[in-house]
DNA sequence: CCGTGTCTGTCCGCTTGCGTACCGTGAGTT
DNA sequence: AACTCACGGTACGCAAGCGGACAGACACGG
C-alpha cells in the first residue's frame, strides 16, 4: 500500500497510513515535511517534546545514557512508528535521549495538534496505543537481549532492524556510532564486524556498512529480531476496524 | 494517604487511589480480592490477559524468556501499578511472562470491566497512560542497566526495588529465583550475594534475604535505581486535576 | 529420628568483552 | 599536492561471568 504513494508522502509512515481518510485529513494540514539531519538530537533526557516525528524512510534512535558515560540504544523508530509517544501518555517530557540515526525524510507535527486529535478518542488514539504496546515489547526484548546475547548477534540484529526501517542494505554508519548503539567499545565493534565480514554476512569500509547476505545474517542473529519483527507486522495488519471488533 | 486505609483496602494501590471517588465507585463492585500464590504465573508470553491485577503489597515480575532457556526480568509491578497494561493498549495478549514474585494480596479486575471504564476517557484512562509512560521508562532503564552495569549493582538495585514495593526489608527469595531475575547463573548469585554481605549491606539464609543497611546499599547501587524511583514518585504526585492543567 | 529434597558454597578452566593505547589509511580541504 | 583528521585495525593484560560439577547444610515430612 505504501508503494503506490510518492516517496515523500506522509502516507509512507504506517501510523499515518492506518488512519481513515477523515481522521488523516484533520492532521494533514499540520504535517510539516522535514529533512532529518544526521545525528541530530530531537529530544534530550527529561527534555521537552514539542514536536513528534513520523519517519518516512529516516530512522530514529532512543538511547539511554548513564552517568558514567556509557550509552545503549533501547529502541528504534522508523516508518512504522512515531517519536515522542510519551506526549500522548500525558507526559510532555522525553524519558531518554532521542536522535536521528539515518536521514531521509520525516514529517513532524506539533504536540498540541497531536493531542487535540488523540483526545477525540478515535482512530489515532487507538493506533498510537497499539504502537505503544509494540514499542514496549521491543524495549523489553532489548532489555533481555542486552543481558543474554553476545555482541555479534546483537550487532547483526541491529543492522537488520536498520535495514527494515530504511529499506536498504547500504547503511552509512561508523563503528563509533555502532558502539554507542549496541553498548560496547568502539574497538569491540571493529572485532565484531570483522567476524561478521569473515562469515560473509556484511562488507564495510569507512563509515559505510553493506549487508551482503541478508538471508544468512537473518539465520545468524538471535531470536529477538524475529520476535520484534513479528510483533510489528501483526499490529501493522490491524486496521482500526479490526481493532474495534477485537474489543468486543 | 494509603496509611489511613486498612491493609487490605484496594486503595493501598496507587492507581486505584488516584481515581476520583466517583470513578472508583464504578470499579469497586468488580474488584475481587485475591491472595497471590508465590511463583504463580499470571500470564504466559503471547497468552491471553483475562484479568488485570492491582497489587496491594504483593510484587509481580515481568520476565522475558529466550529460546535458549535464559531469562531476565524486564520490569516489576507493585502497589504503584497494575499488571496487564497491554489490555488497555488494545492488545489482549501479554508480551512476556508475568509471575507473582512475592505474595501478600492484590485485587483483580476483569479486563472487560477495565476497558469499559478506560474507554470513558476519564480519570482511569489518564492514570493508566501515565503509568504506561513510567513503566516504559523503567523497562528502558533496565535495558541500559543490563548492558552497562555489573551484577552486584544490579542485584542491589533489584533488592531495593523489592523493598519499595513490599515495604519490608525481609525478602523471602532464593538464589535460584534471583538468578532468573537479574539474568545470571545461580552460582553467580551466591558469589554476588556474598560480596554484598561482606560489605554489610545484606544478610541471608536459605531462601530469605534481609537488607541490613538500607542507606549503604542505596549508596552502592547504580543510578538506575534512583532514576526509576524518581520517575514513579513524580507521577505519583500527579493527581488527575494536575494532569488536566498540564494538558492545556 | 532419619531420610530426602531443596538451597547454598565453592572450584575449575574458559570465553567474552573491557580499558587503553598506538598506528595506518582513506577522505576531504585548502 | 600536502595536510589534517576522522575512522578503523590491532594488541595487551585484566576482570567479569559462564558452564558444569560436586559437596555440605538446612528444612521438612514420615
Amino acid at each position: 500500500m505504501s508503494a503506490q504513494n510518492p516517496a515523500n508522502s506522509p502516507l509512507q509512515n504506517s501510523i499515518l497510513a492506518a488512519l481513515p481518510p477523515k481522521d488523516y485529513a484533520r492532521l494533514a494540514p499540520h504535517l510539516e515535511f522535514c529533512e532529518m539531519e544526521n545525528g541530530k538530537t530531537l529530544y534530550l533526557p527529561n527534555g521537552p517534546i514539542d514536536y513528534v516525528y513520523f519517519p518516512l524512510r529516516a530512522m530514529i534512535s532512543v538511547v539511554a545514557v548513564t552517568a558514567s558515560g556509557g550509552s545503549v540504544e533501547v529502541g528504534v523508530i522508523g516508518r512504522e512508528g512515531m517519536s515522542g509517544i510519551s506526549a500522548v501518555l500525558g507526559v510532555a517530557k522525553s524519558a531518554d535521549e532521542v536522535m536521528v540515526q539515518l536521514p531521509d525524510g520525516a514529517v513532524r507535527l506539533e504536540v498540541a495538534k497531536l493531542l487535540q486529535e488523540f483526545s477525540r478518542g478515535e482512530a489515532l488514539h487507538d493506533v498510537l496505543l497499539t504502537y505503544t504496546h509494540t514499542f514496549l515489547k521491543m524495549v523489553a526484548q532489548t532489555a533481555a537481549c542486552n543481558r543474554l546475547h553476545h555482541a555479534p548477534e546483537r550487532l547483526g540484529r541491529w543492522l537488520l532492524m536498520c535495514r527494515d526501517r530504511v529499506q536498504s542494505t547500504e547503511l552509512p554508519l561508523t563503528h563509533e556510532f555502532l558502539a554507542m548503539m549496541i553498548g560496547i567499545r568502539r574497538a569491540g565493534v571493529s572485532e565484531t564486524a570483522l567476524t561478521l565480514q569473515e562469515k560473509g554476512f556484511i562488507r564495510y569500509k569507512r563509515g559505510h556498512i553493506t549487508i551482503a547476505d541478508e538471508k544468512a545474517l537473518e539465520g545468524f542473529v538471535c531470536e529477538c529480531y524475529e520476535i520484534v519483527k513479528a510483533e510489528f507486522e501483526e499490529i501493522g495488519s490491524l486496521n482500526s476496524e479490526a481493532r474495534k471488533t477485537l474489543a468486543q
